[in-house]
DNA sequence: AACCCATGCAACCGCGAGCGG
DNA sequence: CCCGCTCGCGGTTGCATGGGT
């Protein structure tokens, strides 16, 4: 025996709503809310819908503060960010972007972002010369080249990642600063040239730039900003200015 | 003009989590 | 603790539209 039916299929409209649909759906929870009970909300409603397709159609079309439109740059920058650090967790994702909708977001990133990064201007890792993103982003990328080999520490950095020093400098010994941060992310911070790090967590959504060769270690593995300056954000009490350009960052 | 294909987006579906009886 | 119900989430589908041939 199957999963019982949320409503009886049989005499439910499917497909698109009409404004008619709309307006008493509207009209229905701003005058008695949703009742807490969505199933029950379209007969009391009067409309021959799910009250699953209600609950969608109200939080992502109909309720009030719903932002229609392009996304700004800003909003693409905060996506990209907590998408590689996340993954797709649509909601929560959606909860950083007031107005914008978990569904929005994910057809957004699906249609949009997604090629943006494709897009992006292919470059190498020094240690072996292949292109490699986030897993998190690998499914929908489309990568072909077999990604390196996990190296969980800095090249030539032979301690446990749970100590260091001030920064990592790979044309030196290093001296890596390991800093455990707020949700179980742990950054290494790095600069190319010795000291440019900027690695911070900015209300819980990871934020960060830097010189080349600045590292962070996420979820297991480790980000890597190959170019130098580009991500370099002006730190701002506990704000990096730029955030995070997913464009030049790498992870091994 | 007709067809095909890509794109964007609204909506659907199935599943896991949470909660109350 | 168990069970059933509902909610909320993320993946997927399907349709409308527009551009290219």
């Amino acid at each position: 025996m199957g999963r019982a039916p949320c409503c009886d299929k049989a005499n439910v409209k499917k497909g698109p709503w009409s404004p008619e649909e709309d307006s008493k759906l509207k009209e229905y929870i701003e005058k008695n809310g949703t009742g807490g009970n969505w199933i029950a909300l379209p007969h009391k409603a009067g409309l021959k819908r799910c009250g699953k397709s209600c609950r969608l159609r109200w939080l992502n079309y109909l309720r009030p503060n719903i932002k229609h439109g392009e996304f700004s740059p800003e909003e693409d920058n905060i996506i990209f960010t907590l998408f590689a650090t996340i993954g797709s967790r649509w909601s929560i994702i959606a909860a950083q972007l007031p107005g914008r909708t978990d569904n929005d977001i994910k057809n957004y990133w699906n249609t949009k972002l997604k090629k943006k990064l494709l897009g992006i201007t292919p470059a190498t890792h020094p240690r072996n010369n292949q292109v490699f993103f986030p897993p998190s982003l690998q499914p929908n990328l489309m990568i072909t080249s077999t990604p390196p080999p996990p190296l969980l520490h800095p090249p030539n950095y032979n301690h446990p990642l749970v100590f260091g020093g001030d920064h990592y400098d790979h044309h030196q010994q290093p001296s890596c600063s390991y800093v455990k941060q707020e949700l179980g992310v742990e950054f290494i911070n790095g600069g190319g040239g010795g000291d440019h790090q900027i690695i911070n967590n900015v209300n819980n959504n990871m934020s960060f730039g830097g010189d080349e060769g600045s590292l962070m270690e996420v979820n297991g593995g480790v980000f890597w900003d190959h170019y130098g300056e580009i991500n370099g954000g002006v730190l701002s009490g506990n704000k990096c200015s730029t955030g995070l350009n997913l464009k030049n960052m790498y992870y091994y």
